[in-house]
RNA sequence: GCCCCCAUCGUCUAGCGGCCUAGGACAUCACCCUUUCAAGGUGGAGAUCACGGGUUCGAAUCCCGUUGGGGGUACCA
């Protein structure tokens, strides 16, 4: 088996049906060269969906074969962002498993072996060029107006000759002899079958002269060597697949199931999502007070749909519905309003308990850091906080906004505008009376309850002939020193009878003052 | 340049030849609810299905072309 192209059978009915039944193993196979975003994770979750939804494996495999661009922390930032998502791992580095190991850098011994193999075989040959070599070649083709490609000067290099050069200790690079007539088709599952012409292939190289493989090498072999049944991934890979099919094919191996999944493009432009355009790494989201299933919901439905009208799942309907069938091939824009509404539906869904456990790292953190007033002793009040996040739940559309929200329940001294005291279609002296009028009301309350105080001041508002915002607009500004707060009554049986009298009264001083 | 992928409301999408005078969600607007803001409810606006040719009794759906966008073109992945 050689030069002679690849001749697969059509994506039949029966096929399609078989692919995505059987227990699916996936992997994910990031080089850890910088911090995954939203984009990656998501060809992730899709892999990671396929295997729970057949009842297969989902792995993670770290491809460092570029030394020179490997990032410290990358690697556990990766791993971090699948245990916060709550996307498990069934194998991979920390894990383990029986295909290990699951660094690349640590099965060099593997791709050696299999590029000697190719070389024997004559499905690779080892080319001497020298990088300025390749270039001018390149230049070359380009000024002509010619697809670069490497000219297989190599290829065409006597035993004597490499024999002669191998003894010179030149250094080489095994490269792949790809066919140069007829055609390779790739099938992917998303997209049919992908037709290239293999004239136009080039002969790309597997190993590089420092003995490290590229990653036409590399995954293929680890793909095989792991039994992955479908491969996942971005579709930039497009290009470089009939490359591997041949690999596959000249092993001797049968090529997994492709599904080349759409990129996720930036919320701005055209272009996909990365760092330059708009990226942040997806554990940035859990800083900004992001719940880990809102992202998750949300980067299902891009480029994924179960129907006309499913919306919010939870982890079992996702993985039940999920079907690698219904992504679609489109790139899909990112779109922060979306995963904001996702985030604030799931806010509301929290328990009280579950909501306080994960708002208090934000509140507790340094004020510089966006959490509460530093003159605010830490450990937080528990009780109090339980109360005041229940009642600013609905409104938040992120964690992170508690502190900001929650802020005046746990400051002694408030600051705002006086003018703010008085409502619209209000002066100074009638908003002074109706303050001091509320005070009396309030302080022959036997209890401190909210709907005793919504009564009570209800019939002082009928009384003062006001409308219910002319005095409960002062009330509020004068409780909380702002304009928009939860409930009035609830705001303030939480705040405690002695914190909003003695507010009241402040808003009464100062707006004395302000009019006089 | 060459190769490849893609194309339905602003955005994510449903649609896989007749159920479409194109459905849902986010965003947006109005109204309702209402002590503010939210949440919730109701309703509206928003897509000549990129364009042009075919095929067909019939096309958003199939085919071809054009245009536009994206990706690849490394001893990076």
């Amino acid at each position: 088996m050689s030069q002679n192209s690849v001749h697969p059978t059509p994506l039949s009915e029966s096929d399609s049906h078989t692919i995505t039944t059987r227990a699916a193993r996936t992997r994910f196979a990031p080089s850890p060269t910088g911090f995954q975003h939203i984009g990656g994770y998501r060809t992730a979750l899709f892999s990671w969906l396929l295997a729970r939804h057949t009842g297969g494996q989902f792995l993670l495999r770290i491809e460092d074969t570029d030394t020179a661009r490997t990032v410290p922390g990358a690697v556990d930032a990766v791993i971090e962002g699948f245990k916060w998502l709550g996307l498990e791992i069934d194998e991979g580095p920390e894990v383990g498993g029986p295909y290990g190991p699951y660094f690349q850098t640590q099965r060099r011994d593997l791709y050696l072996n299999y590029a000697e193999q190719l070389i024997k075989s004559g499905h690779a040959y080892r080319c001497f060029c020298t990088p300025e070599r390749l270039q001018q070649v390149r230049d070359q083709q380009r000024a002509n107006g010619e697809p670069p490609r490497y000219d297989r000067l190599c290829r065409r290099l006597t035993q004597g000759e490499i024999a002669t050069r191998l003894k010179d200790g030149m250094s080489y690079v095994v490269r792949l002899a790809s066919p140069t007539s007829g055609k390779t088709v790739v099938k992917d599952i998303l997209r049919g079958e992908i037709t290239f012409d293999n004239a136009s292939l080039d002969d790309a190289v597997l190993l590089k002269s420092n003995g490290y493989p590229t990653y036409h090498l590399a995954s293929v072999i680890d793909d095989h060597l792991m039994k992955i049944t479908h491969v996942v991934r971005a579709e930039e890979w497009i290009p470089s697949a009939p490359l591997h099919v041949i690999t596959y094919t000249a092993l001797g191996w049968e090529p997994p199931i492709f599904a080349h999944v759409p990129d996720v493009l930036s919320a701005q432009g055209g272009k996909k999502l990365s760092k330059r355009f708009g990226a942040i790494p997806l554990l940035g989201y859990r800083d900004r007070g992001y719940l880990p299933w809102a992202i998750v919901n949300y980067m299902a439905l891009l480029g994924w749909s179960f129907d006309d009208k499913s919306n919010v799942l939870s982890r079992e309907q996702l993985i039940e519905a999920f079907d690698l069938d219904r992504v679609g091939v489109a790139p899909a824009r990112y779109d922060e309003e979306r995963l904001l509404w996702f985030n604030g539906y799931y806010i509301r869904q929290l328990s009280s308990e579950e909501l306080l456990e994960r708002s208090l790292p934000f509140m507790e953190r340094p004020e510089a850091e966006g959490g509460l007033p530093d003159v605010v002793a830490r450990p937080i009040d528990r009780e109090l906080a339980t109360k005041v996040l229940h009642l600013e739940q609905e409104r938040m559309k992120t964690l992170a906004e508690a502190p900001g929200m929650t802020s005046f329940f746990f400051v002694n001294t408030l600051s705002y505008e006086p003018q703010t005291l008085i409502a619209k279609n209000m002066d100074a002296e009638r908003t002074l009376n109706g303050l001091k009028r509320a005070h009396e009301v309030l302080v022959t309350l036997k209890g401190w309850e909210a709907p005793d105080m919504e009564a009570r001041l209800r019939e002082l508002v009928a009384e003062l002939g006001l409308k219910p915002v002319q005095l409960f607009t002062s009330l509020r500004v004068a409780v909380t020193g702002r304009t928009v707060s939860p409930p009035l009554f609830e705001t303030m049986e939480v705040l405690g009878r002695r914190t909003s009298m003695a507010r009241i009264e402040q808003a009464i001083a100062a707006l004395g003052a302000h009019a006089s």
